[in-house]
RNA sequence: GCGCCAAUAGCUCAGCUGGAUAGAGCAACUGCCUUCUAAGCAGUAGGUCGGGGGUUCGAGUCCCUCUUGGCGUACCA
């Protein structure tokens, strides 16, 4: 289905042009004076110096060629030479009871599917999630499913970081701590252990020390950096740590991301590129693109044209090492071998913006990835304390992701018994969605790509724009029709909309309609906090039409009908969204 | 030094390709539950959109400049 915008712009375009202007200026918008008018048309005002004439009399000219038309319910020049237009009731009810009926609610999708790689820039393994890892998890997850929904194959990819000098730190880490186990003994003969020598607790208190103790100790941190070196070259006793601490953390991670309700199709990592590395640095120097540069291997990105400096793009360290830049071109090769992706959105820390510019531009450069692909770098903020700083609770640690979560929830449940609606085991089950939903549009309610302040307070909040406040209303909704059904034994299914008696119906209405624009919008810029931004428009508008419409008292059964089919539809667009968002709603609440 | 990003109400944030009186939420103050869930609705108050120039009929939005803050700047990720 086309836009409602546009088939509106259509008749103000066709009205330009019957009074004789460029009918290119009969592009409409939302209104920015709901007081005033539904949709508003400026194109008059730079049509005055086109044409030479005041802008309201081109406005007057083109509101003679609308008043006849049926769509409209008024059209008016005012002033400057702003056309003000509202819609006729028809206009309105006929379009949203179309969207009723129609798959994704008439949503144009991609007319071809492209294939999507997101890369979610690696939590690394053997650390906790803590409260910082949400945000690729959650606007990720939230990117691809708007991808999904356009149209496209998008394949997720978790991409861990398990290959680089974090790995070095571990194995020496566990080294000081048991020195004796058979990993570290070069002349062990056989299979290694099956059991890991470590639990998941241990190990996330491992990688902070080692780290720690690297800053402080260099004979430790070039130990760490030597035991990298090693992993990397397949060293078995490394190797069979290696497996131990994947085993441990991924089982942890699943447990934690499946919480968040975030799933990936792919649970690769850095290690994952291993196999490619060697062919890709033979490839890079062979064809000249790499060259060795202060005793490391380098690929020279700088372009002419550049006001900045930009770094060369490290492929082999001075050691022989490979380092991040070399497993996220190796894959690339693998990923271009693999899918042929028509872009790779990468969901990273925006810290790593020239890191991936280095990285594309290799990537180009060297035609490791076709030149049609785009490689994109969505780059979001750093969640800060109230200080401003990066977060840390008060002991300056970070604070994990599980005590969040169930802080949140533990809030929630309180307020779920407070309200003595549900009882029993399900309250649990309740204060786990609405705690999810609460901490989502938290987070995604937000510019992905800016900074933001973590508040516990704010993300246990549950009035105003909330996640709670949405789900709130689709509970209220889902109420009603169950009511419906009850007493009148009917569904809300195959019931139509009639064109609005009322301002606040209208609004409804007329807020369903623009499911799409928004949508796109944030399609288009994937900028998930457009669709947090729309359903809390949305909500407001069923929230006010609640209040002031009586629907299961309502004496007229085609109007209840008519009222029914409505928060129906809103249901269903809010239900809709949420899920692109990668939360849920309960029955009740 | 160079580069990137940010600065909007007391706080946390929106503001789509430049359009009318800059919007929400929280906090403060007022109303509305014997009627579909008050996690709601209605209202009051709160702003020289960091400062200064410029472009334009029109600038929170575009350009220049300054201030402040954050981040990055080859072998960490």
């Amino acid at each position: 289905m086309e836009k409602l915008i546009d088939l509106i712009s259509e008749q103000v375009s066709a009205a330009f042009e019957a009074a004789g202007y460029d009918p290119a200026l009969g592009r409409v918008s939302v209104s920015a004076r709901p007081d005033l008018c539904e949709y508003q048309c400026n194109g008059a005002m730079p049509a005055a110096k086109q044409y030479h004439k005041a802008p309201i009399v081109i406005a007057e000219d083109v509101v003679a060629q609308l008043r006849e038309n049926p769509a409209f319910l008024t059209a008016e020049a005012v002033k400057p030479g702003f056309i003000n237009l509202r819609l006729a009731p028809e206009t309105v009810s006929d379009y949203v009871n179309q969207m009723a009926s129609a798959e994704k609610f008439g949503l144009q999708e991609e007319a071809e599917e492209k294939t999507v790689v997101i890369d979610y820039g690696g939590a690394n393994v053997a650390k906790p999630l803590h409260v910082s890892h949400i945000r690729p998890a959650i606007i990720g997850e939230a990117v691809k499913r708007i991808e999904r929904y356009f149209g496209n194959r998008v394949i997720g990819d978790v991409h861990l970081g398990d290959w680089g000098l974090q790995m070095g730190l571990i194995i020496e880490g566990i080294r000081a701590k048991s020195p004796d186990l058979p990993y570290f003994d070069p002349d062990h003969q056989g299979e290694y252990p099956a059991e890991p020598p470590f639990t998941i607790s241990e190990l996330e208190q491992i990688y902070p020390a080692a780290s720690a103790r690297s800053k402080e100790d260099p004979e430790f941190s070039a130990r760490a950096h030597e035991a990298t070196l090693k992993l990397q070259q397949g060293d078995p006793g490394y190797m069979a740590i290696w497996h131990h601490v994947m085993n441990v953390s991924v089982a942890d991670l699943k447990k934690n991301y499946s919480n968040l309700n975030v799933e990936f199709d792919l649970w690769k990592g850095e290690s994952d590129a291993e196999p490619y590395i060697a062919d890709m640095v033979r490839y890079l120097k062979d064809g000249g693109y790499a060259v060795e540069s202060q005793g490391a291997l380098v690929v020279e990105v700088q372009e002419p044209e550049d006001k900045k400096e930009v770094p060369p793009c490290i492929i082999l360290k001075s050691d022989g090492a490979t380092l991040y830049a070399t497993t996220d071109l190796a894959t690339l090769v693998q990923r271009e071998q693999d899918y042929h992706p028509d872009k790779v959105l990468y969901v990273v820390d925006k810290r790593q913006a020239l890191h991936f510019e280095q990285v594309f531009r290799t990537a180009k450069k060297s035609k490791i990835i076709r030149p049609e692909t785009t490689l994109q770098f969505l780059g979001f903020g750093t969640m800060n304390g109230k200080d401003g700083k990066p977060f840390k609770t008060r002991d300056g640690g970070v604070m994990r992701l599980e005590y969040l979560i169930s802080e949140i929830t533990d809030t929630v449940k309180a307020r779920i018994l407070e309200n003595n609606i549900i009882t029993g085991v399900a309250v649990d089950e309740i204060a786990g969605i609405i705690a999810v939903a609460a901490l989502k549009y938290g987070d995604l309610s937000n510019l992905a790509t800016k900074d933001y302040a973590f508040d516990m307070d704010r993300f246990s909040a549950f009035e105003g724009n909330t996640g709670p406040y949405i789900l709130y209303t689709i509970v209220r909704i889902k109420s009603i029709l169950s009511k419906f059904t009850q007493q009148t034994g009917k569904t809300a299914d195959g019931l139509s909309i009639l064109p609005p008696e009322t301002a606040l119906e209208k609004d409804l209405m007329l807020q369903i309609s623009r499911f799409q624009d928004n949508l796109a919008l944030a399609y288009r810029d994937t900028q998930p906090n457009v669709v947090c931004a729309y359903i809390y428009e949305l909500s407001g508008a069923v929230n006010r039409f609640y209040h002031d419409t009586r629907i299961l008292s309502e004496a007229d059964p085609a109007k209840q009908a008519g009222y029914i089919a409505l928060i129906h539809l809103a249901c269903r667009v809010l239900e809709t969204c949420i899920d692109l968002l990668g939360f849920s709603a309960p029955e009740k609440m």
